[in-house]
DNA sequence: GCCATATAGTTTCATATGATACTATATGGG
DNA sequence: CCCATATAGTATCATATGAAACTATATGGC
């Protein structure tokens, strides 16, 4: 699909009531990719925050105890096409978590080129620890917002990351929920 | 505002059906945090491409010619209030647009210390360029989705924000919006 | 007026990120 | 079996980011 442009054709919304305003229609306020950029970026910041200090976990890290908590022993590709994260920044979150024993490597048979990772113990009693706290932010952040809000706010995140997927790569939307 | 852990106390929701799923009730893909994270990424990635390729504007850069052409002339920390970007990317953004003549500093006679920024000619017909298809962005990324459901989108967003930073600094809700 | 403190903006530095190149293993055609 | 090509994962490099230090100006107490 391609995006062609408005106006110049003519028809451009041209307000000139104030003198400092833009002729263009667009208020930054209101554009949808900023909103959706700064509410990220807070809420991000503030989870980020709490892991890293609280933890030691960054967030890509994070993610890798959890799809490994949900899903159990992965391949590096598959946590790539699981969650979605590059794969240098699945293989840096790897070794850290290696490095801190939260996860191990064994021998994939089926493969040699690849490694299949697992929690170990003390991994999952991380995961097992930080889990109720990560839902408790969740729930500190949508006190307020009814079930349906939260639901139809989900869904419509799904849209729009599908819709962006679309125009950017045409790569098909993200398989990567179960 | 201190988060208090929830489980334990017996009423979370535990879900024993398979063997492998964690016991923690969290899912990756249902985590709100994580769903707004991957959908921001996705839009600011087509977004950022799209300015990059078509016109060498970081997402910085246009924000900056944005809130400029709404507002006028601004300075640096009018800017940093006005959108939420830390200081140093305001400085650095107005840089590289000084250099390439978008916008130009004069002298603010009110404080030595500042000046103030405004749009140049080009500037000012670069954004009028480049805001259709800004808008023809978001409207291809909302296609399907009832204005009333944008709307809503849009206040959740809000909200999402306002709630993450007051769990984060306490600072008071984000003042930049008109 | 003079100094302590605050603020506007820049520079420096340490880290995070991802594109690209690279290594090692896999796979299919001949 | 051998080679061309593909894939899993890592290393390298160039860039982006923001915290903290720094410079310059402002402001208020005295």
């Amino acid at each position: 699909m391609t995006l062609q442009r408005r106006g110049s054709g003519g028809q451009g919304p041209r307000d000139e009531g104030d003198g400092t305003e833009a002729d263009t229609g667009l208020r930054l306020d209101g554009y949808l990719p900023y909103r959706l950029s700064v509410a990220s970026n807070a809420v991000s910041g503030l989870i980020a925050r709490a892991y890293e200090d609280r933890f030691g976990l960054t967030v890509p890290q994070w993610r890798l105890l959890c799809v490994l908590a949900e899903d159990g022993g992965l391949t590096q590709v598959q946590i790539v096409a699981r969650t979605v994260m590059d794969k240098v920044t699945v293989s840096r979150s790897a070794q850290g978590l290696v490095k801190r024993r939260l996860i191990a490597r064994s021998q994939n048979a089926a493969d040699g080129r690849s490694h299949v990772l697992a929690l170990t113990p003390e991994g999952r009693a991380l995961h097992a620890e930080i889990a109720p706290l990560a839902l408790a932010y969740e729930a500190a952040l949508i006190s307020g917002l009814s079930p349906e809000d939260v639901k139809l706010l989900k869904r419509l995140l799904m849209r729009l990351q599908t819709a962006a997927g679309q125009l950017s790569g045409e790569a098909e939307p993200p398989r990567s929920l179960g």
